[in-house]
DNA sequence: CGTTTGCTTGAGGCTGTTCAATACCGGTGG
DNA sequence: CCACCGGTATTGAACAGCCTCAAGCAAACG
């Protein structure tokens, strides 16, 4: 939960090829600068930690610059459906002016640093340097892109379907390529439960479903780490749009 | 499908205040007149036209200006997703600049007509007038929150829920307040089929929803007309986060 | 080490699907 | 005006997928 006014910025984590952040369009010394001096000093928050709760007043925009994030939308009965795991470079907390307060909440799942923007400091910068709004179209084009798309696989695909979906997904995003790697392990820090809210599934029916991809040979998740078995076999059960895979990849 | 090169043009279709379409910051008419310029002709197109297909290539950004649109995504076993159902002042179309075909067709459901405004004029309209860029930003803030909730309702709700949501969120667009008027026979120009696909159920299953709400005196629709009759109760079952009321009332 | 948290497995039940048969409505053409 | 027709709605019965509940286990953490 501690203040970090200092390194790590913008610049370094927030820029790496595979996960372009919002400073992508900023090029110039001076646009980076004016940026920089826009934000606010750089949270460190520890595993489990709220950014910024449901119903909360909207004040900032965030960064992720390191870390996982979860955004969720929890229900009066308990129940919450998570909207999207975020990684590094992700740019999340953007909501239209009517809305005065948070709909959703976003938590750390690792330990995360995050870099807050206040929305009206945000909202000048863009109109100094137009670039920034073909970043932030680009950015929720995107955004929308991808709620389709889980949309669909909550609403048509199978429980099989939905977690294989979700793991070629991490997969794409992280390893910024498709196909993915096979046999590298790679980090998740996804509980049974958080990969439930993510697919609209229990817990115990998600233990199922990844036994079944581990006994047919397809992937396998234990002890936080996400090993591809057989990526062909993976894409065919996900059956993912051929736009998307390239968005995955582009996007972290 | 014809075409229709004279009025209704975007001025007086798109602009009830009720729902505010591209034209609303372009208030100027300097701006108004470019934004006419750059559309295209306006399309007639008659029920069950596709605007676009899905898998196309992106070509146009298209303004909805009578009539209704359901964007909707085929899966290759036959099964779709209806991810939103437009209404007159709607834009729709955009893309992220990686993604050169469709993920989604854009098929009418009544006669309708349409704006084409080619992707690249709208950029350029971009860059002359900055409020654009607001309005964009705003109208895709927006979708990214409709879509959220979605996502929720076809992962958490059961199917009474999602049934009743849909309708609230239907009575509240097209009322343009919340909470809707009760008694009034609203157009509704839906099958259960269409249903269905908009809330990850069988139209059997629809039709015994829609029996249970009727019987229950919450809301009936018959011949393509939904009457509210006890929008209190039709609210406690759909159970929207407050925030959305108010983007629903206001956007059409 | 003890405690806690998450994982695993099984049995039984509920929700929603599938399949099939019938009724309905709107439009068409005789 | 009426018979016909295609698409849609309605209803029921059987089925399947996923959930609930409960117990036992493994792993992480103080």
């Amino acid at each position: 939960m501690g203040c970090d006014p200092s390194p790590p910025g913008l610049r370094c984590a927030t820029c790496p090829a595979r996960a372009p952040g919002l400073c992508a369009p900023m090029r110039g010394p001076e646009a980076l600068a004016a940026l920089e001096a826009a934000r606010r000093p750089a949270l460190a928050l520890p595993p489990g930690a709220a950014v910024f709760r449901q119903g909360e007043a909207c004040r900032d925009v965030f960064i992720l610059v390191a870390g996982w994030v979860a955004l969720a939308q929890a229900l009066p009965d308990g129940r919450r459906q998570v909207l999207r795991f975020l990684l590094p470079g992700a740019i999340f907390g953007l909501h239209p002016e009517e809305q005065a307060n948070h709909a959703l909440g976003a938590e750390a799942l690792t330990a995360a640093l995050v870099c807050p923007i206040p929305a009206e400091r945000l909202a000048a910068l863009r109109h100094a340097w137009p670039a920034l709004d073909d970043r932030l179209l680009w950015c929720l084009e995107r955004d929308v892109a991808f709620a389709a798309e889980q949309v669909t696989t909550l609403g048509q695909r199978p429980a099989l379907a939905r977690v294989a979906h979700l793991l070629l997904e991490l997969l794409v995003r992280l390893g910024g390529r498709h196909p993915p790697a096979e046999g590298v392990a790679v980090p998740v820090p996804l509980t049974h439960r958080l990969i439930g809210d993510a697919t609209g599934l229990t817990p115990e029916h998600v233990t199922r479903m990844l036994r079944r991809l581990r006994q047919d040979g397809v992937a396998r998740i234990s002890r936080g780490r996400l090993t591809l078995l057989d990526a062909a076999r993976l894409v065919a059960l996900a059956d993912p749009p051929a736009e998307l895979l390239a968005l995955w990849a582009a996007s972290g």
